[in-house]
DNA sequence: CTAGTGGTCTAGTTTTTACCTATAGCTTGT
DNA sequence: ACAAGCTATAGGTAAAAACTAGACCACTAG
């Protein structure tokens, strides 16, 4: 019985859902369903009626809840008793839904945590607001960017391609492959510079406009294609090989334009964030020679 | 920013001191330092000035103590909103100082654990009491009594003494060595029969009436002595080892009068506290021949 | 002045808890 | 029947909290 599960129970009572909870707490679903679970127990009480489409409220839960609302405003007013300026500072941060989301989710999670009364308002990328996940290459003199991670573009190929044998790829063995092209690619240009400086073509299958539907097709076994390796995670419906001659990679991280200003904390936070990220790499970076 | 820390820090204002306090929460003084350590660090401002003779609230801590208790008190509140009947368990037990500490502690802190809204009164033996921690020698046919653990008898001796190079010792090696007798002692007459049926003697340089004097007595060279295992923990100025022809033992549980009763999951709690006691010995017993 | 005592803090280790991934089982809609 | 979406469970890993041992300080008594 402590304050974390009553976050969760909030979270779950107002979106009828264990796994939307658990998102917008940027936590695994099983956290979520484990941790309501103990909270019936030491209350003997059940609190939502699992169904198929997510949980409902029972009586007790619905009752429960605005105890427990009270309960977490009282902790966190108890965090701004001693500070002199309360500064409710609330932040936009938009997302472009091509980046990492495990990633881009350690790095809210840390804010959150070490700002305490900082609300987020996480947008989508075409609306505008105050910080933006993006790549470097998307930054302008207007800009200040804080680098978060790399993103190495790996080639991703169905599970059954006969490259897959080989554990990493040198790019004059994509010549005349099957590809498939995708628009706008912030490494489209440097790519075909580098085709054409070998006498190397591809031959393009198909012209996407998003990474989950390269991927897709991918799978489907129409051809191979350049992807930025954490784009690709959480898919066993493909292989993915690293290039071993060239590196291609975007910088990705928070950008905000020049004239806005933050307390020093906030960028503070981010430097910290990047450093305590934990990158699962995919695949095994292979020494360039 | 949790509950267990506003616990402990309820306990420490009240305290006036980190060691109190944690005898109090049944935990050792470095979880509670820490702990309240953080706390100062999450709210940004210190709580108690450290002194020579314990700690003393600052205003701020003085400021933040009636919010705890708000905080903690509408928590367990919480506890009971699903229970028909409040049934505020509260409990007197009463402790005879020479038992286990470390021990006690386990098993009250399971108590307080799985039975919410439980308030105990630990009291001195001389006082009556609900329940009691006695040994089983102690209990009548008017008591019902439920065995915690067993305490083996074991040899002290000063640290230089020539029995220590054996890791165990036979009861024919005590013979006329000096000897501290201790009275009420519940083995002494098995000891005594044992001795003489053997035809042995001890040279009883003193008879003492608290363990811990005997103890001091063996530290400071009088003479070695007979003492429950788990009374001498924690303390490096004497050695300890095991009688290996003979196996002298208490019994230590929870006694209460026949009469009296008590909830099951009181009983149940009692009883799967000691399935989890974790028993440290310090000495390694010899197999008997 | 020195040794002993009582109290807090630090370091290093172990235990416990929380979390994640993967996967199973269930229900619903196609 | 199958795929999709949701929750529950199992097993392994990482973070948090606990304990032990020992350092350090201030006070007290001899």
């Amino acid at each position: 019985m402590d304050i974390r599960s009553l976050r969760y129970f909030i979270a779950v009572y107002e979106e009828r859902s264990l796994s939307a909870a658990a998102k917008r707490c940027f936590v695994a679903q099983p956290s979520i369903s484990t941790s309501i679970a103990q909270l019936e127990d030491d209350l003997d009480a059940k609190l939502f009626v699992r169904h198929s489409k997510g949980v409902s409220p029972t009586d007790n839960g619905t009752q429960l809840y605005p105890h427990a609302c009270k309960m977490v405003g009282d902790l966190s007013a108890m965090r701004n008793l001693f500070v002199d300026s309360p500064t409710p500072l609330s932040l936009s941060i938009s997302l472009t839904p091509f980046l990492s989301g495990s990633l881009i989710s350690q790095v809210i999670k840390t804010m959150l945590n070490k700002i305490p009364g900082l609300t987020l308002n996480l947008v989508d990328e075409s609306e505008s607001a105050d910080l933006r996940f993006t790549c470097g290459r998307y930054t302008t003199e207007e800009d200040i960017f804080y680098p978060l991670w790399e993103d190495d573009y790996v080639v991703a190929m169905p599970l059954d391609h006969w490259l897959t044998d080989f554990a990493s790829i040198s790019i004059k063995q994509i010549d005349k492959q099957p590809f498939i092209s995708r628009t706008p690619c912030d490494i489209l240009e440097s790519w075909n510079y580098l085709m054409q400086k070998q006498g190397l073509t591809t031959d393009i299958r198909a012209q996407v406009k998003t990474e989950e539907y390269a991927l897709d097709l991918v799978a489907a076994g129409l051809g191979i294609s350049l992807i930025p390796e954490h784009s690709s995670r959480g898919r066993n419906d493909l292989c993915l090989r690293p290039l071993n001659d060239v590196k291609l990679k975007r910088v990705v991280g928070l950008a905000h334009r020049k004239e806005q200003s933050f307390p020093a904390h906030l960028i503070n936070t981010i430097l910290t964030a990047k450093q305590q990220l934990k990158i699962n790499k995919s695949v095994i970076e292979p020494k360039l020679a």
